[in-house]
DNA sequence: ATCTTTGTTTGCGATAGCGCAAAGACAGCC
DNA sequence: GGCTGTCTTTGCGCTATCGCAAACAAAGAT
C-alpha cells in the first residue's frame, strides 16, 4: 500500500501497520468518473475517505435547486455523520474523476474507536475543523456580493486541486461555469460574465470546463477587498 | 445541583455522579444580560455548556458585518473547537439574558474524555449533528428568498425558545428587527416590511423586540413552498 | 413628566443580480 | 468532416432586495 494516508489527519497517531490494519478492514471501491458514489436521502450506510482522485458533495433542497458543499481529495472525509448514528446521507457524492474510496460502516467505526482511541480525538479534530470552515463561508454567503464569492470559490479550487503550469494555476478539474455557480451560490449567467471581466483584466484563461488562474494576487485582493 | 443536565447530550451515558464530578471540575460562570462571554479573535481558552439563561453567538467579518450563527440555551456547547486545538473564538458569544455557563479548558476536556470516553463519542455526536444543521443552513441561505428565510427563522426561534401564550407562542428573547436580519441574512427593514404584512394577515403579533406567532401553521407552509 | 435613546415603520429611488433568448464555440462521434 | 449535444457568451428587460430619509413609538433616564 502506498503512502497517499500518511498526510490524513484521521490516522494522526497511528503506526503505519495500525493504520493498514484499519484500512484492510474497510471497504473499498474504484468510481469511474461521474458515478454516484451514495445519494442524498439513501439510508447512510458507510462513511468514506478519498484515497486517489476527487468528490464532489452536493446537495439538493426540496425545490431541486443544488449546491455545491465541498470538493474533497486524497485523505479528506465524507459521511462522517453516518459513523454513529442512523441517518440519511445529507448530500450526494459523485467522483468528478477515477476516484478510489474506502469506506467504513457504524460498526466498523466503533470498532476501530475502541481499539484506538486516538481516532475518536483525530476524527473530532477533522470535524470540528469543518464545522469551522462551514461557519465561515456562511458568513461569506451572507455578507458578500457575487463576484467576490466566485472569486473566493477559484481560490479555493486552486488551493486544493491547483496544478502549476507555465501560464498560472490551472484548476485541475473538469469544471464547468454552471458549477461555479453552485458552488458559489449565484447562477451561470452571472459566472460567465465575472470570468469573461476578469479574463480581460488578465486574472485568469479559461475554457470549456477549465480555468487557469494567471493572477493569483490579484484574486486575492479582490477577493478581500472588493 | 439540579436536574438542568439530565437532557443534555455530552453526558449521555454517564452517571449522575460522574457528570457531577465533571461539571464540579469546570469553571462557573455568572453572566448579567449583553455580556460577552469571549469575543471573535480571542486566544480562545475553554469551550462552555449553558447551564441556564441564553447565548447569542455572532461572527464578523472583516468590514464589519454581523451574522448571527445562532442562539443556544440549556444544555447547549459553544466553542467546541477549543477542546482540542489552539485557536481563536471563531465567533463572539453574548448572553441575551440572565446566563450562567459552565467552561473546560483544553486540559479539562482531554481529562474528561481520557477518564470517561463515552464523552468523545458524545462530544463526536453533537458536532456531527451542528454540521448537519449548518449545511442545510447554508442550502436555504443559498437558494431561497429572503421572506423564506425569515419565516425559517422565526420557526427556528420558536421551537429553541417558544413559549406558550394564549395568543399563540411567544418568542421569548429580546429580539430586535435588526437580529432577526442578520440570523436570516437580510436587512433590518426588509425584516421590519416582511413582518408587518405578516401581521396583516394573522400569523403574528409583534412588538418592540417581541413577536408572537399566532398562526404556526401558516408560517411552515410558507417556509416551505414560498 | 419631560427628554433622550433606541427601536420600528414606510415611502421612494437605486441597483445587483436574475433569467430568458439567441448565437457562438468546442468536443465527441459516426 | 460534418453532425449533435453540451457548454459558453452576451444583450436585454425585470424584479427582489437594498438602503436612505423621515416620521413615529416605546422605554429608560433625570
Amino acid at each position: 500500500m502506498e503512502d497517499i494516508f500518511q498526510e490524513t489527519d484521521l490516522f494522526e497517531g497511528l503506526s503505519t501497520d495500525q493504520r493498514d490494519k484499519i484500512i484492510k478492514k474497510g471497504f473499498h471501491q474504484v468510481l469511474k468518473p461521474k458515478s454516484i458514489l451514495f445519494q442524498q436521502g439513501d439510508p447512510a450506510e458507510r462513511f468514506y475517505m478519498v484515497n486517489t482522485g476527487r468528490l464532489k458533495l452536493t446537495k439538493l433542497n426540496e425545490q431541486g435547486k443544488e449546491v455545491i458543499m465541498r470538493y474533497i481529495g486524497a485523505g479528506e472525509l465524507t459521511a462522517a455523520i453516518t459513523s454513529l448514528k442512523d441517518w440519511e446521507y445529507p448530500l450526494t457524492a459523485e467522483s468528478v474523476e477515477d476516484t478510489e474510496v474506502t469506506g467504513w460502516d457504524k460498526a466498523g467505526v466503533l470498532n476501530m474507536i475502541e481499539t484506538y482511541p486516538k481516532i475518536a480525538i483525530n476524527l473530532l479534530n477533522i470535524v470540528l475543523t469543518r464545522i469551522d470552515d462551514i461557519q465561515h463561508r456562511y458568513l461569506e454567503l451572507s455578507t458578500e456580493r457575487v463576484e467576490q464569492r466566485v472569486a473566493r470559490t477559484l481560490l479555493r479550487l486552486m488551493r486544493s486541486a491547483g496544478l502549476k503550469k507555465t501560464e498560472g494555476i490551472l484548476i485541475d478539474l473538469p469544471l464547468s461555469r454552471q458549477n461555479i455557480a453552485d458552488f458559489s451560490g449565484t447562477t451561470l449567467f452571472t459566472v460567465s460574465r465575472t470570468l469573461s471581466a476578469w479574463e480581460k483584466k488578465g486574472w485568469i484563461k479559461s475554457g470549456r470546463e477549465k480555468i487557469t488562474i494567471t493572477a493569483p494576487h490579484s484574486l486575492v485582493l479582490f477577493s478581500e477587498n472588493a
